[in-house]
DNA sequence: ATCTTGAATTGACTTATATCAAGCGCACTT
DNA sequence: AAGTGCGCTTGATATAAGTCAATTCAAGAT
C-alpha cells in the first residue's frame, strides 16, 4: 500500500489546514496509487489526460515531440508535484504532450470528478487548490519572463538558485532541454562559467 | 460613472452563473472606477501591486528593464482582461515590473482583501475565478512551450492566430517585444512571410 | 572481464537573431 | 505648409546558439 502520509502532510503544509480523518478516508477511496517502471508513460501525446497524478516518490518529464522530431521539456516534476497536462485534464481535449518517468514512479491519481468532489467537500483541500493556483501563475510569470528576456547562461543560473535539486536528480541533456538550449550549448555554457 | 454592465456581463458568461441584484450592489460598492491617460502608469516598479484592476476600456502592458536599459514587454492586455502583477499583488511584494495604459484607459480596481470577500459572497465570482485560473495555467503553458521551442516565425503565427486583434491595436515594436524579438527582426521575418 | 550503449565533451562550421546605422514616410505640432 | 519625432524598413556586420561529427568515459548487459 501507497505512502497517504506523503500526500496528506502536503495537503495540510500547503493549506495551512488539518485534515480531519473522515476528510483523509475520503482521500484514500479515491485517489488510486499506481506505479510505473523508468521510462513507462504517464500520459501519451494524443490521449486525454484523465488523471492528475501526486508524485509520491520518483521524477517525470513533461515533453513535445516536433515535426523534426526533436523533444522539447516543457516541465520536470519529482516527489510532491503534480503531475497532468491540465489543459488536457481541463479541457478533455487531446493532450500535446507526453510524461514519461524519468526513475521509477509512484503517484496518487485521481480524475477530475472526483476532484470536485474534494474542492466541494474538504476544506484543506480547496484551501491548497487555491494556494497552488497562485503559485502556478507566479512561477509561470517568471518562467515566460525568463524564456523571453533572459539569456541561456542567465535562464541556468535561474534554474540552479530556484531549483538546486534538479542538478543532482536530471541527466544534462534533460536539463538542456527543460531550458531551450542544446546539450552542447549547455555543456560549454557550464565550462566557461568555472572562470 | 463607468460602465459596470462590462464586469457583470463578464463574469456572468465567464462563470456560466447569474450575478443577483445583491451581488452586483456588492461589485459596486468595491470595484472603483479609474481612468489613466495613454503613457500612465497603473504600476510602478518597486511598488506593491496593491490593485487588480478589470479594463472596461483601453490598453496596456507589462513589462520589465533590464539592466542595459532595454524593455521586455511579458503581457498586452485589452478590455475584459484583468491588470495586475500577480505575484506582487497575491504576496505583497515589491513588483519587478512596469504597468503602462497604451491607450487611454478605464479599469474598475479593486484590492486583495476585497477580492477574497467576492469569492467568499458571490457565488458566480468564485466560479468565474475558478475558470481564470484553468485558462491562465493553460495559456501560460502554451507561452512556455511557444519561447522554448518555437522559432520565432512561428511564435508570430501563433499570435496572428490567437490574438489576431493585437495587430489592430498595438504598433509593431511592441508586438516584437512581446514575442521576445527585436523589431528588426519582426519586420524581417514579416517581408520573408509574404513570398 | 568484455562489449555495448548512451551521456558528456570538444572542435569546426552554419544559421538565426541582435546590433548598429542610415533613410523613409507618416502624423502631430506650430 | 514646414518642421519634428517616431515607427518602420533596409543593409552591413557581430554574436549567440544550433548542428554535425568525432572522442572519451562510465554504467549496464552478457
Amino acid at each position: 500500500m501507497s505512502n497517504f502520509e506523503a500526500l496528506f502532510d502536503y495537503i495540510q503544509e500547503i493549506s495551512g489546514k488539518l485534515l480531519s480523518a473522515d476528510d483523509k478516508h475520503l482521500l484514500m477511496e479515491y485517489f488510486k496509487p499506481k506505479k510505473l517502471r523508468k521510462r513507462q508513460y504517464f500520459l501519451q501525446e494524443g490521449d486525454v489526460c484523465k488523471y492528475i497524478g501526486f508524485i509520491v516518490k520518483g521524477s517525470a518529464r513533461t515533453f513535445t515531440v516536433d515535426e523534426k522530431g526533436h523533444e522539447h521539456i516543457l516541465k520536470l516534476s519529482l516527489e510532491n508535484w503534480w503531475l497532468a497536462d491540465f489543459e488536457s485534464f481541463y479541457l478533455l481535449t487531446p493532450s500535446r504532450f507526453n510524461i514519461e518517468a524519468l526513475e521509477d514512479l509512484e503517484v496518487l491519481q485521481s480524475t477530475n470528478a472526483q476532484i470536485e468532489e474534494y474542492l466541494k467537500h474538504i476544506p484543506a483541500f480547496s484551501a491548497m487548490a487555491n494556494v497552488i493556483s497562485q503559485n502556478y501563475t507566479i512561477a509561470n510569470q517568471k518562467r515566460v519572463q525568463a524564456a523571453m528576456s533572459y539569456t541561456a547562461e542567465e535562464r541556468y543560473e535561474d534554474l540552479i538558485s530556484n531549483y538546486p535539486q534538479f542538478l543532482q536528480r536530471f541527466p544534462q541533456n534533460m536539463i538542456a532541454s527543460y531550458l531551450g538550449l542544446s546539450p552542447e550549448t549547455l555543456s560549454r555554457l557550464k565550462k566557461n562559467s568555472f572562470k
